[in-house]
DNA sequence: TCCAACGTAGCACGGGTGTGCTATAAAGCA
DNA sequence: TGCTTTATAGCACACCCGTGCTACGTTGGA
């Protein structure tokens, strides 16, 4: 046979390329045409490696909430071994920080946050799609919940706040900048989202934010 | 001839159909021959009133932007003529009132909301689309900050805000809620809707708000 | 009454798409 | 060496798409 190549990393390489089409042209011009052309690729040579296009298309989002998730988890378990005894100013800059890793700071995260709304907008009229939508969804609800609740009981936080109301609007506030970032970056830049997130973060406070903005 | 018919009304109906397909189905399976089956005309007889798809497309997203533009003109005239000699909360009462109008609460305003996220997500990749998502973008954006001025001006608001940076922030978390109403009516729906907008005006509010929710 | 204008309808063509199926070269294994 | 497995590649078909073009009623005006 010719030299071996692993399934799993070949799957994965197709995926990376229909991101990179959904990005440039859209998720409904992802076929497996130019998804093959973009990874370089034979048609039949894709077609080796998934059943057909739902079955790359489910496997390109799956990867991609898998890998949000991952991500998602690994910064609340920055949170969740905290300094009890740093005062509260450090709490808040962990959570302004922590928060600030969902939005598109930089092209890195800019680009992951194009895909992001590309399957999360076209799983709306994709029923296999949908359940990795609401998974990310939730995902996302459950660390903000989480880390609302950290800061919380450090005292970080302003006492008497409804934590879920505030876990609400903290999200949509969150998805409507990465939003606004992606679909009007002419309006909406790096400084605009920073400035939103701590000028936010600051009034669930009970002390004010200190430090640069986590651009 | 045939009955006279009135080219302007033919035009809006064959665009009231993409809305939808669009919502249906999503913006991508809009094309000429699925439109035509939902206005119940023959795919020559829409051809007679467009150029072609792309002209279609263009004329239906510029004939919701201008809906959409007409009202919010109409939402800015109600708050331009104020009781100066009416209490604050007043003032505070109608900003959430006006800006509840841009909330899909109830399923008119859910459709509409369904509807221009297709547009305006999918304008992202299509350079003849995005001069018109631009527009609605700026359009919000003036509305949002002749409200907050205006209620500014009557001493409805606090003192000593941002209210640029106050814009931005009432801004994205408006399209943020309806995104996730739109994308995730299980988890966001109306209540949480209202229950966020009456929250975050209040916050900038000089008095508490008062009266029913806007639903 | 006749004709020109208009609304409606549809054929036919080239192009793109998913998919069933086949072919071939390369590399591991006996 | 010879056989099998694997990766790659591509053909062929049916389907949907936009569009150029034509055809045919219907209705208003001369």
């Amino acid at each position: 046979m010719p030299k071996l190549v692993d399934p799993g990393e070949r799957r994965r390489e197709v995926a990376e390329a229909i991101f990179r089409v959904a990005r440039r042209d859209g998720l409904e011009h992802a076929s497996l045409r130019a998804v093959a052309a973009e990874a370089g690729l034979a048609i039949g040579s894709v077609r080796h490696y998934f059943d057909g296009q739902a079955d790359l298309m489910i496997f390109a989002m799956r990867y991609f909430a898998e890998r949000a998730g991952a991500r998602i988890l690994a910064a609340v378990g920055q949170l969740r071994t905290p300094d009890t005894d740093a005062p509260p100013a450090e709490h808040v800059a962990a959570l302004e920080r922590l928060l600030a890793e969902i939005l598109p700071l930089d092209d890195r995260r800019r680009e992951e946050a194009e895909v992001w709304l590309a399957f999360t907008t076209s799983a709306r009229t994709r029923p296999d799609l949908r359940r990795h939508a609401l998974e990310m969804f939730d995902e996302l609800a459950w660390m903000i919940d989480t880390l609302l609740a950290a800061a919380d009981g450090l005292g970080a936080l302003r006492p008497g706040l409804d934590l879920h109301a505030e876990r609400i609007r903290l999200n949509a506030l969150l998805d409507g900048l990465t939003m606004h970032s992606v679909l009007q970056p002419d309006r909406v830049g790096p400084p605009e989202l920073a400035e939103a997130l701590r000028h936010h973060i600051a009034e669930l406070s009970a002390v004010p934010p200190e430090g640069p903005l986590p651009l």
